[in-house]
DNA sequence: CCTTTTACTTAGGTATACCTAACTATCTGG
DNA sequence: CCAGATAGTTAGGTATACCTAAGTAAAAGG
């Protein structure tokens, strides 16, 4: 036995994620973010709902009790992965995330504890999203997109949205990381860019990449 | 492309090991070593061939150039890796075998350079075997098995060949461990046992145990 | 020298996870 | 209300890496 899980691991990981913006998930959603063709997903859904990981309703799939638990388990290793990359090896944080999705799947339990405790059970990993807890517990802040802010609105950055590392590399050469406070200084109208304030200096950000950017 | 390339390097890497104890692998050896059926390890040995990776000379096969650069990559993230575990996550000698066996296939070459670069490029793994530089040169040391030693005879213990968990336990519990000096006392005739003297205690070992370890 | 064992390969089959092409169902706009 | 677009599945096929059973070749022993 001790079968090779990595495909439903990531089958897993992607639905959750996808999961959070809208439920339930396609086929084509899926099939686009895992960069595979709709037949192949259709196939393995199948697989899934036999496993009892996922259940078809109406259009699209969503993730049964154990499928969560499967996923926050991932999760929680592509996370802690990406905080020892950063944190322990000195990646920088558009380094991390390919590699943290090879990782996950290399982990044993064991080793996920090991990280966790050499780091301080971290609660967030470098683009600020929760880490789940053994159990699968994590505190879910309340944010919202910067580009819901109005002109003058304050805000401090939780996390970003965002996995290409051009972009992540662009916003930390803005200081747009977590844990930072940004103004909005005036919002530009028909879909226009915010003028943001940043430690000091004044940036142009287009909508699109403000709502990358959540903020409390 | 970018093929999934872990079961060759576990062939190469497994190939690399044996070549050290006998020169060329036979089939059987390997497949015993992989714990996998000979049809099937004479099957991916063809895909070795075809690779350049290995050549089938009289009984059996020898890595190529190309083949034996492959291996001791695999071998330098292999040690790193267990590195990593024991050095900064607090893991056991006897229980990052396994763990760096998984591991070895998910690094990237930037992480390689990144553990060696936060460990202060170890030249060797916790067993006391040397991680091979990016360029695959490593230190050669002459050493000898214990079990060769006679009688009043010291050493200094370079290296353990040795991947069970409960065998490495067992050693560490006796303080045999690298860099430790060995003392031996008294050779019992006929295959009996070694009796031992390290940091002060004094241990009777049995011949099969001593030979992996090795001493200079 | 011939027989038995050992070592290795061939043949045929399985499971997994992907693909393209073709078909079907469902939605949408005119 | 129906034609075309969109989404999903079925059908059929590939690659990889494993297996057992059967056959062959080489080594060893009497
Ligand atoms: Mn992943
Ligand atoms: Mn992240
Ligand atoms: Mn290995
Ligand atoms: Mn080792």
């Amino acid at each position: 036995m001790e079968a090779d899980t990595s495909r439903i691991e990531e089958y897993l990981e992607s639905i959750y994620k996808l999961q959070q913006e809208q439920h339930p998930v396609s086929t084509s959603r899926l099939a686009e973010h895992l960069k595979l063709s709709p037949p192949s997903v259709s196939e393995m859904i199948k697989k899934l709902v036999h496993k009892g990981l996922v259940n078809q309703i109406e259009k699209g799939v969503c993730l049964t009790e154990e499928g969560n638990k499967m996923a926050k388990k991932v999760i929680r290793r592509h996370r802690l992965s990406e905080r020892l990359l950063t944190d322990i090896l000195g990646f920088k944080w558009d380094e991390v995330h390919d590699e943290a999705c090879r990782l996950e799947h290399a982990i044993s339990t064991e080793m996920e504890d090991r990280i966790a405790a050499s780091l301080g059970n971290p609660r967030t990993c470098p683009h600020g999203h929760p880490i789940p807890d053994k159990d699968g517990v994590f505190i879910k802040e309340i944010v919202k997109p910067l580009s819901e802010l109005k002109a003058m609105d304050k805000g401090i950055i939780v996390s970003v949205f965002e996995e290409d590392p051009k972009m992540l590399q662009y916003l930390a050469s803005l200081g747009l990381i977590p844990d930072v406070c940004v103004k909005v200084e005036e919002v530009a109208p028909f879909g226009g860019p915010l003028i943001v304030c940043v430690s000091g200096s004044r940036y142009a950000l287009g909508r699109e990449v403000a709502s990358k950017i959540k903020v409390k």
